[in-house]
RNA sequence: GGCCCUAUCGUCUAACGGUUAGGACGUGAGCUUCUCAAGCUCAAAAUCGGGGUUCGAUUCCCCGUAGGGUCACCA
């Protein structure tokens, strides 16, 4: 038997985290077992949708790589026919009826489920069996009228339409679950099979919302979050391999994922450690590729010297921007100023120490041929000297004249960026300003 | 409050009756190239409590406790 999993998003808003991982937990299932994931959006509520989250929840999905197959039709609001004989024929086998009108709206009938008011129970792939007294759920409404069907009825048609074995969703849906199916038994129709996941919480232990912070996975990516990172963090909260291996790429996921290894209990989102799974995922792309997506968040291209050390030291796309424009790479610039005092105000030394060091370390760059002058070079060439001398007395003199800066990556990594023609002029400027200033 | 679910380091989790309770994030220390970052090494850090069952419980059962979910003419 095929398998067939659902992610059935209402559009009453943006796309979240939670939803996004359900949507991955649905697809995971179901491409491991060779399936497919339908999507169908919930729209019976037409006062709260909106197309601009229909949007935004496709564009999500797209972005995160996550594939699905569309429900056919598409929108719950495009089966009104369909829900309309269902109703009609729960009425008539006296399953359902028209009740009087609730306090909530005075002038309108609805139409009631007839509670048969039994125990029942069903085999939650995670939990295990699941047991409810559905007398305690009363005669609940499952329709405002014929052609206004309700959340359960709508959701009980469309897995059944749309052959739906698996329904994985939130652990928030457990409770609804007894309803749908005293529907489906109404129905006549089969039973799929359920799984409720547990839910994404906020570091206080309740339900993530907006005032935790970022929970739209737009956020995310507005914020320079890669989505094979996103992707691999979620399917890691509340699930796990059973193995040592933390960095997966999708594939690696439909693989590996089992529906044995989900978690019970609720996990915090850590923003921490998704920072550190973007990180990571970062390291793995080309340089090329790395590239194309920072030029989403930055203004111009970065270049190309700057490329690796970027990718080590901003954990996000949006950092690496942030590093970009804030004058981390000055050092590729043609021309450099600096405060002369800063040339020595981290070593401990004089002025007349530092020149003494610059000038020797002049020397010993200008011995290393053009066309072979790297960082690994012009450490080969210095660090004996540096050792001798104090490594903080001719490392950090050589590394601010190089640099202009207090903080900057080290003294050989940048005079192989700029080569030997501006590290030397820059060494001996340096030396000049020590001369005539300090 | 009723009903349902859950419970291992601060956090994500492994150990499906027998382990010095493992890994990862974060934290601290050290190393690496002076600063910053990255990397490496080390360290601190957990079985909610009480009863059972068993030769033996993180693991199975019961009772507490705590947390969460849900009780709409929302989904």
């Amino acid at each position: 038997m095929k398998i067939i999993t659902r992610f059935p998003p209402s559009p009453t808003g943006y796309f979240h985290i939670g939803s996004a991982r359900t949507a991955l937990f649905n697809y995971l299932f179901a491409a491991h077992e060779g399936g497919e994931m339908k999507l169908r959006f919930e729209d019976t509520d037409t006062t709260r949708n909106k197309k601009e989250f229909e949007e935004d929840i496709l564009a999500g999905l797209a972005w995160l790589g996550i594939p699905y197959t569309q429900a056919s039709p598409l929108r719950q609001s495009e089966r009104t026919d369909t829900y309309r004989a269902h109703l009609k024929a729960l009425i008539e086998s006296g399953a359902a009826f028209e009740a009087e009108p609730s306090a909530a709206d005075p002038d309108t009938p609805i139409i009631r489920f007839k509670n048969p008011k039994k125990s029942v129970s069903f085999t939650d792939l995670v939990r295990g069996e699941v047991t409810f007294e559905t007398a305690d759920l009363g005669d609940f409404v499952i329709a405002k009228n014929l052609d206004e069907p309700l959340y359960n009825l709508a959701v009980v048609i469309d897995d059944h339409h749309e052959e739906v074995t698996h329904v994985l969703r939130g652990e928030d849906h457990i409770s609804n679950t007894p309803r749908q199916i005293l529907l489906l038994e109404a129905l006549g129709f089969s039973r799929p099979q359920y799984a409720h996941i547990p839910l994404i919480l906020a570091p206080d232990r309740s339900k993530l919302s907006k005032r935790h912070g970022a929970v739209s996975v737009n956020e995310y990516r507005n914020e320079g979050f890669m989505p094979e990172a996103l992707v691999n963090y979620l399917a890691l909260l509340g699930w796990n391999p059973g193995t040592e291996q933390e960095i997966f790429s999708i594939e690696e996921l439909v693989r590996a994922f089992r529906m044995e290894q989900v978690q019970k209990g609720g996990a915090i989102f850590d923003a921490d450690k998704l920072r550190w799974f973007n990180h990571k995922h970062i390291m793995l792309l080309s340089d090329d590729e790395y590239a194309r997506r920072l030029l989403h968040f930055a203004g111009s291209p970065p270049p190309d010297k700057a490329i690796p050390l970027l990718k080590e030291r901003a954990h996000t796309l949006r950092e690496a921007a942030t590093l970009l424009e804030s004058g981390e790479f000055y050092f590729l610039d043609n021309e450099i100023s600096y405060e002369p005092s800063l040339l020595i105000s981290g070593a401990k030394i004089d002025a007349e120490t530092a020149r003494r060091h610059l000038t020797r370390v002049g020397e010993m760059l200008d011995d290393i041929p053009e066309d072979s002058f790297d960082a690994e070079r012009v450490k080969d060439a210095v660090f004996t000297y540096a050792t001798e001398e104090g490594r903080g007395a001719v490392l950090w003199p050589l590394r601010v004249a190089l640099s202009g800066k207090e903080r900057s990556p080290d003294p050989f990594t940048i005079a192989g960026m700029i080569g030997k023609k501006r590290t030397l002029e820059r060494v001996r400027n340096a030396g000049a300003l020590l001369a005539s200033d300090l």
